[in-house]
DNA sequence: GGGTGAATAGGCCGTGAGGCCCACGGCACG
DNA sequence: CGTGCCGTGGGCCTCACGGCCTATTCACCC
C-alpha cells in the first residue's frame, strides 16, 4: 500500500484525483492540501511515500515543496506540459513530471515507480515511458494476489450485495457447502473474518462486477 | 439520479472528477470525453441531464459544445476564473461557470440546480451562490433519506469494515443489543437483509466515514 | 507417473446474526 | 400536555454463518 499526499489549489482536481487514486488497489491518499505550506505542515503527522503537487499555486507552489521535502519524493503534475515547466520541475528536483492530460494509469504507474525509488527524469520522456512500463500492474496485497478466479467471482457478487449462501450457490450452480469453502479461503487470503469485511475489501480492490 | 457527461482534455481531471461525482449519491457520470466532438458524438446514444466542460480544449473547446447542445444544459469549469473566461462562458450560453478551485460540494450543488432547470448566471456570483444554497443537500433515495444520525454513523463503520456486533458496540459506547436494534432498523430502511448488503449500500451512498 | 493445486462436496459444532416482542427516558412539535 | 420519534436496552428463538477436517475429481506440470 503506497500512501500519497496531494497538494493542489484546484480543489476539484485534488478531490477528484484523490477519489480516483483511492480506487487503485495499492494506492491510498492520506491527505489533501490546497497550498505548499499546508502540505509541509501536515505531512509530518500523516506521513506518505509519495507527494503529488502542482507547480503553480498561490502562496508558494510546487518548487517550495520540492526544496523542503528531502525524504519524500515529489511528482509534479501540471496543466501546461511545456518545456519551461518541465525544466523548472527538473531543476527543483522533481521525481517525475506529468501533464494533467495524462491518463490515470500513467500517474498510478509513476507513483509505484517513484515509491520504489525510481527517479523519472522530467526532461527525458522516452526514458520515463520505458521505466513506467515496468510498473503498470497494481501490486496487489499479498493476500489478494493469490485469489483464484472462482474466488474473485464470488467476491464480485459479494460486492454487488449478493451475500446469502443459498443465493450465491444458486447463481454459481454449486452446493452451499462449496460456497462456504470458497468463502473460508477468501477470508484467509484477505485477512478478514466475515463476508461483510470481504465485501468492503472487494469493493476497495475494484472487484465489484459490472451490473 | 442525475446523469452527467464530462468533457475535458485533461484526462486526469476528468477521470478524477468522474470518480468524485460518482461518490455523490444522487449523481452518476455516464461518459467522459476528451474533446468537444467526442462529447457531441456520444451524448446522443448516452443521454445526460447535465454536461460539464472546460472552455479551452484542443480541437474545439467548450464554446463549440455550448452552441450545439440545445436540450442539455452545460456547466463550464475552467482553471482560470478570470473575467474574460467568465464573459465568454456567459456569451456562449453556459448554465453555470466555476473555477477548478471550487470544492466538490459546489459543483454537486450546481449540477443539482442546473438539472432542476436553474440557470446560474456566470457573471453574477452573488446570485449563483444564493441559488446553490438551495441545492446543497443530496436528494437521497427514499429509504436512505429517513436514516437517523446514529444509523448513518453505524453504516459508516460498516462501510469501513467494522462488522462485528461487539466491535461496533465498543466503538459506539452502547450495548450490543442496541447495535442490533439499529441494524434492524437500517435493514428495513435500506430494504436489505443483512449487514453485508447494508455495507455495500452504505459505500454506494457515500456514507463511508473519513479515516 | 507422481505431485500440486483448484473446485467440488460432506459432516460437525458453537456462537453469533437476525426476527419479533416489549420498555423507558428524552426531546421536539403541535 | 399529549403524541411521536429517537436512542437506549432486554428477552427469546431459530437458523445460518464461520471454524475445522476429510475426500474426490480433474488439470497441469516437472
Amino acid at each position: 500500500m503506497i500512501r500519497v499526499w496531494i497538494a493542489d489549489d484546484h480543489t476539484l482536481f485534488a478531490q477528484g484525483l484523490s477519489r480516483a487514486l483511492d480506487a487503485v488497489p495499492d494506492i491510498r491518499v492520506v491527505g489533501i492540501a490546497a497550498s505548499a505550506t499546508e502540505l509541509l505542515e501536515n505531512i509530518v503527522s500523516q506521513p506518505a511515500e509519495v507527494a503529488i503537487t502542482d507547480l503553480e499555486m498561490p502562496g508558494g507552489g510546487g518548487a517550495a515543496v520540492l526544496g523542503k521535502l528531502e525524504s519524500t519524493p515529489v511528482i509534479v503534475v501540471s496543466m501546461h506540459a511545456d518545456e519551461d515547466q518541465r525544466r523548472a520541475a527538473a531543476r527543483a528536483g522533481a521525481a517525475g513530471f506529468f501533464s494533467k492530460s495524462a491518463p490515470l494509469s500513467v500517474i498510478s504507474a509513476a507513483i509505484r515507480a517513484v515509491a520504489a525509488g525510481e527517479r523519472l527524469d522530467p526532461s527525458d520522456e522516452a526514458a520515463t515511458e520505458a521505466t513506467l512500463a515496468g510498473y503498470s500492474e497494481p501490486s496487489l496485497d499479498p493476500g489478494a494476489a493469490s485469489l483464484t478466479d472462482r474466488e474473485k467471482e464470488i467476491l464480485g457478487h459479494l460486492a454487488r450485495g449478493v451475500s446469502a449462501t443459498d443465493e450465491l450457490a444458486e447463481i454459481l450452480f454449486i452446493s452451499q457447502k462449496t460456497v462456504k469453502n470458497h468463502l473460508a479461503s477468501i477470508f484467509q487470503k484477505l485477512a478478514v473474518s466475515d463476508r461483510t469485511q470481504a465485501a468492503v475489501e472487494a469493493i476497495r480492490l475494484g472487484l465489484a462486477e459490472e451490473r
